[in-house]
DNA sequence: AGGCTCCGGTTATGCGATTAAGCTAGGTTA
DNA sequence: TAACCTAGCTTAATCGCATAACCGGAGCCT
């Protein structure tokens, strides 16, 4: 029952077919430059191949040729806004047209030298991979594979310094374009939450400084406070708030957890924003699906392709750069 | 100015330094059963390997080994939905203790023969990918090179029997839960939104006529019309249904459309459930989050990990397989 | 003394591809 | 007629690794 397993066909086959040596069918299939073979012996070689459905061996070739057309992006969370995606997308794109393949792999949730071995196992031209799953020694690792390493996400600044490009995220800037809308409508007593787990916590806590530092020195104070992605933890937060008083505003670290306060808020009886008033950050579409429309922060790409550009240029000529692509925009609606 | 570029160590490098032969350092690094080298030694290569920072060559490894340990899940989109964000994570945990390695390529938004040339030269074991995206040349293609097909989506089961393994998405189901529903609260004057655009229409199509089968031999009437995903689109087909007479139920696709049109219809001052009830599907975090709180149908997965595990085993024991692995579930809120 | 076993390795080969360096037959030129 | 081209190939080495097959010496048995 057994049934033969096909086996792919390699040049040697289409070489045995043709009746003339590998390095033939090698030069034919590449189109190499130089190399002296009759168009006759060309188009035999190439029939041959494609009757065989010859597909070239991608990782022998890159054995052979001591180079490496992958670039790994280090990703686990599969759904991550549609900044993000578009951003990857273009980079697909751009890489492929520079000859390189951008391959997701979003699987270990590992970091630092054993998630490093991982990435290194695949001999990518480069890995683009989120600061915190980076450690000196893991980075170390990369760099004695001449793999180079590009850092995103939240202040990916932090691993700048060696021999790392960084791809930066403005979350402080975030706060502060919230608290400096906040406080030119003339609110004083603010309010913001910070999500749970991980990852989120640091851009929160980063996007609270930003709102902190930007409403301090006018005298305006923040109450913030720990908050989970549920409806449940939504209206307990609300319920603190009034408890001690409800805050004139709130900044609600992105839209998805705004969306789920002014459910709650909505719960309680309180009039958005004529009691308090409410801010999200990324603008998604949800902002418009909401009644009242959800103000937010968004984050405006200078240029994706240039950005794009950037990357690739670190990619190939093997340079650091070090970007900071989105600029913070305060989008006004309803709240 | 050109520094020398660092050369990633091999095991010719370890073994030079340990003075032993490759066939060693393969022999200890691998931990190889029955081979007879003493403690000593192998704590001599590990070390070095160790301090040298040595990695194994994937690639070099698997062409030895003439086995991948690759499996390609082509996907263009990346955010695609918490259930699928969900079922992929569990699938690259799951592969990955069996030894596979799952990679995401969302390179080219070609099909067809192209698309398998480039997914083939990659040498995975299989690709998992929409079915919208293999032909009958594609699929002999990647066949001939022995490389396993998992067709998924929207009515994969149309590529069936040729050999390739479908991972089916029961799309007219969450029509029909849809649709059973709204009869039973005794609707039936219904209209329903198709999103524009190539895989979306695709899908919409698919639960519209699950929609229409179920409602329909009771004699309830289903108006269709397109929509686009913005707030827009969400206000023009308002416009329309209000000149035309206001349906009593509505089912918009999916949550998100669901979102746009609710915010659209209370714009217009329709009241909603009373005067018109709607339906989403997926649900959604924004079902919880809109006031009044969404009905929505969620495909409830039998069990992921199940699903997962028989995907594996079409994967590793290279078998056929069809699975259906989830179940459209209707969820009542206030809509 | 000769044969056997076991230890601690080594040698050799090949996976699929690339590529520098040959090599041969036929034609051209001095 | 000999020397030299050139077209059209082929040979062989190599990338990093795995693995079957082999090998020399020490110790033991008969």
């Amino acid at each position: 029952m057994t049934s033969i397993r096909p086996r792919p066909a390699t040049i040697t086959d289409i070489a045995k077919r043709a009746g003339v040596s590998t390095a033939t069918v090698s030069y034919v299939l590449n189109d190499a430059p130089g190399s002296r073979i009759p168009e006759s012996t060309r188009t035999r070689v190439r029939s041959i191949a494609d009757e065989l459905g010859y597909v070239p061996h991608a990782s022998a070739r890159s054995l052979r040729k001591g180079s490496s057309d992958l670039v790994l992006y280090v990703q686990m969370d599969v759904v991550h806004g549609p900044l993000a995606a578009e951003f990857h997308h273009q980079l697909t794109l751009r890489l492929r047209d520079m000859g390189y393949t951008l391959l997701q792999y979003g699987g270990e949730r590992h970091r630092g030298v054993k998630a490093a071995r991982t990435w290194a196992a695949m001999r990518p031209s480069a890995v683009i991979v989120e600061h915190e799953r980076l450690t000196p020694a893991g980075i170390e690792l990369l760099r004695k594979s001449d793999i180079q390493v590009i850092a995103t996400g939240v202040a990916a600044e932090a691993v700048k310094g060696e021999g790392v490009s960084t791809l930066n995220m403005d979350d402080v800037g975030v706060g502060a374009r919230a608290g400096e809308h906040l406080l030119g409508r003339g609110y004083r007593d603010l309010a913001a939450v910070v999500p749970r787990g991980n990852v989120l916590r640091r851009i929160g806590t980063l996007r609270l400084r930003g709102l902190q530092e930007a409403v301090g020195p006018a005298g305006a104070t923040v109450r913030s406070q720990d908050m989970d992605w549920s409806p449940e933890s939504a209206a307990e937060v609300v319920r603190t708030w009034l408890d001690e008083g409800l805050p004139e505003a709130v900044f609600g670290y992105n839209d998805e957890f705004s969306g789920l306060l002014l459910g709650a808020l909505q719960d309680a009886g309180v009039r958005v924003p004529d009691q308090t008033a409410l801010v999200g950050a990324d603008d998604v579409m949800l902002c418009r699906m909401l009644r009242p429309r959800l103000t937010s922060v968004r984050l405006e790409p200078q240029s994706i392709e240039a950005t794009a550009g950037e990357i690739i240029r670190a990619v190939t000529e093997r340079t650091e750069v070090h970007l900071s692509p989105w600029t913070p925009v305060l989008v006004r609606r309803d709240t």
